[in-house]
DNA sequence: AACCTTACTTAATGTTTATTAAGCAAAGGG
DNA sequence: CCCTTTGCTTAATAAACATTAAGTAAGGTT
């Protein structure tokens, strides 16, 4: 079919003549956060330009006038943080991330994208990779100091050496905490009835604390 | 190049005329096997049956004749069982997940399929949707049950008891387990030095099963 | 009015892909 | 020795897809 059928018009049916209301604001805004909401409902793999070119009444071609290639697509919604609820540093982190559990399970977006994108770059060669690795690595940091935060000043000793392995318990627990909050967006995505993920998320942080704040 | 090009021999190339072995065992099997591997490694829409078929040596219809379809292959992929170490029942079953912790790092390969094709599940209208979901309910009901074993007799009925929403503190901690099993899968595969599975597995259990024994 | 920038479109290209149809060859039973 | 089963092959098809090139059109700027 290739030098007869003509490129489909992949944008939906919208009025006879709609002549592209061609707006003021920040196109690519606009497509970033389309994106975004595609790549977390479907994955990148099974994402096509055209899906997110079908969502802005544009053609797939349009797409890349913006961003290069479907890669660059990618980087740049991962670039894209949703800063409308900043974390905090500190013990206070640790309730933050139970409240961001309860945001997602209301608004399915910026963690399901994460959750999602983050199993999915760990295959093969995809393109997010090297982005997850990291940020994996920065938050394991970030909420390993909120748990010795956390800690009475008796424990946090204790919580931060290494063991023979060269991790430190806090450490471990950090890890635990973001992989429960991943593990249990899967299982949500696939049966919001069966699991409250902001309930699961504070009992798990409640008895890890609670568990490094024991003497062994 | 549709009409010109033959079909490209996606065998390497092995011997001048080797004539394909033609092996007594159960071809099936062997093609489940290696599908089992290429899904666990790359994804279900990140990997092409000529991928599968180049590990075999043989062609991608070659593989189809066994199969029907990608998606039939996936299915039973998923239907094959690891059955090599039964999970047990009742409070042992808890350690038989830090054991099987174990075994993943050392040999990735069952729970890996598993990780990475669940969180994909989570997408769109994935052929493995299905499975997933029920499987997820069925391991929830296992793992509470084995949290409600290892609790001692005077805090079962508080951890059976339904909240408010209708679920139960055993089931809330089956879920976490679960979730961090496999949300630390993802943190591993990107990068194995980070966490150690294992251990971080049995700190969860063991934190859970701790603070399920408090009073509240 | 001339122009540039922004935001696209149409068209074509080349690739990858699953899937189907039909044929071939070896093994083993009868 | 025929026949059926098993296990493929080659070939063709049709669709999906990312990407490129070149053109068009509207606003804003000067």
């Amino acid at each position: 079919m290739s030098e007869t059928t003509p490129a489909p018009d992949t944008r939906s049916p919208g009025g006879p003549e709609a002549p592209t209301p061609r707006k003021r604001v920040n196109r690519r805004e606009q497509i970033l956060r389309t994106a975004a909401d595609v790549f977390a409902a479907r994955g990148f793999n099974n994402t096509s330009l055209a899906d997110i070119a079908a969502m802005l009444d544009i053609t797939p071609a349009g797409v890349l006038h913006h961003f290069g290639s479907k890669t660059d697509l990618l980087t740049a919604v991962l670039e894209l943080r949703d800063d409308s609820d900043p974390a905090p540093g500190g013990s206070r982190m640790l309730d933050h991330l139970v409240t961001t559990a309860e945001r997602n399970a209301a608004r399915p977006g910026t963690t399901q994208l994460y959750a999602v994108l983050s199993a999915e770059s760990a295959t093969d060669r995809h393109p997010a990779q090297e982005w997850f690795r990291d940020r994996y690595t920065v938050l394991r940091g970030e909420i390993g100091d909120a748990v010795l935060d956390r800690l009475g000043p008796e424990h946090r000793e204790a919580a931060s050496t290494p063991g023979p392995d060269g991790r430190t318990p806090a450490g471990a627990a950090a890890a635990a905490v973001i992989a429960v909050m991943d593990g249990l967006q899967v299982q949500w995505l696939l049966d919001p009835e069966a699991v409250d993920m902001a309930s699961v998320t504070a009992l798990v942080i409640d008895a890890l604390v609670a568990r490094l704040s024991q003497e062994d």
